[in-house]
DNA sequence: TGCTATTGTGAGGGATAGCTCAGTTCTTTG
DNA sequence: CAAAGAACTGAGCTATCCCTCACAATAGCA
């Protein structure tokens, strides 16, 4: 018996429409908190403050902390395929838009709340199960990449694999790093410079 | 007055030997203890078991848990700036030298300990002092590679500024993550396709 | 309207973490 | 060697946090 399934499973399912309206609420309140406080210091308490509902029912839905932003995260991450990456566009000289689907990608995926996914791929204690679907979700995103590297006739790169981790880490880090402080570089210089450095790394020498 | 600065002080100096090797002791202990059980479960207790000292002496040298990691943090700082970067060739066609050793630079400075580095960055609650301190660091080296870049002759891009960060960040970035789990991506690989990549974009089109 | 299932409440239990302090041990110094 | 002070000890205080549970309120339905 997986006692992990267990500890992510809500214990109460809502039956009528205002408990699944509390569930939201109390999510909303908890993206919120954590990108207020952290997670350590976004206590259940304060989740339950800021939802105007009482501790007791954050606790008929969620049977613990953690499964609240287990919930918030697997959200995010089933929103997080690469969609479009089957209907490009892979004949000789379009590489370069091909690249550019690929960073805009990565920026829609930052442009709801970069805070909030800070926080939880970075201060959450994030339990086994969850850190296999995200790894998962990370390697299906990889052979992604390599498959449609591997079917673009431009591209000159000893190793795909390595391109493919290479280029998906440069993006996805680069976004992530500017999303959460756009003081510096811009969202639309990233998207240029990005785009012409990936590029150019592909076409090769 | 500033509070902030009382928080991180330590409230006795060291006037014997064994009272510097103590604290030494603590800050050895509580790397390894921060790396095994994070930040948050490692607690002070916990540290100053693996220290082989009592909980009070910690107390001695650390107001309080934070200042043991921003310690840690403030030492692995002071010892990343990128020395040797006023003796590189900056004549025509060493570009690629250049990058070589920046790149070079980024992968020494996470040969210690990346999973420290990690949880210091990634898990700790900063202080606003600290984060300071540390954007100053950055923004420091971001200003050192732009006058490099600027100083270089076959650098050809369009802003150099956002370039200077856009590489410093991918050169880190990518660095951090593939130390902190080389499983994918070799050491020399990284080392060979990040110079290429960063070489090929600052030498333009 | 009354009956039942569902939803909501919040004081407080239990656990644990950071940190204190009264007292002991070790070093230095005159 | 003896006194003074530096260093060290660890039981336990205080604060806080997660979570429970006995009960109250509300919605659905006959």
């Amino acid at each position: 018996m997986p006692s992990a399934d267990r500890r992510l499973q809500p214990r109460r399912t809502p039956r009528q429409v205002r408990a699944e309206l509390t569930r939201e609420r109390i999510l909303a309140a908890a993206a919120h908190v954590f990108v207020e406080f952290g997670y350590a210091a976004g206590t259940t308490n304060r989740i339950a403050e800021r939802a105007r509902i009482s501790i007791g029912s954050l606790y008929q839905y969620f049977p613990n902390k953690d499964a609240v932003l287990a919930e918030l995260l697997i959200r995010h991450v089933d929103r997080g395929v690469w969609r479009g990456a089957d209907q490009l566009d892979l004949s000789p000289g379009t590489l370069e838009q091909t690249v550019r689907a690929l960073v805009r990608d990565a920026i829609d995926n930052h442009q709801d709340d970069p805070q909030l996914l800070r926080i939880m791929i970075e201060e959450a204690p994030l339990s086994q199960e969850l850190l296999d679907t995200i790894a998962r979700h990370g390697t299906q995103r990889v052979a992604q990449v390599r498959e449609v590297l591997a079917g673009h006739p431009d591209v000159r790169v000893r190793d795909l694999d390595t391109a493919a981790e290479l280029i998906l880490n440069t993006v996805e880090l680069n976004t992530h790093k500017v999303m959460a402080d756009p003081r510096h570089i811009g969202v639309e210089a990233l998207e240029r410079e990005l785009v012409g450095m990936v590029t150019r790394y592909l076409l090769g020498d």
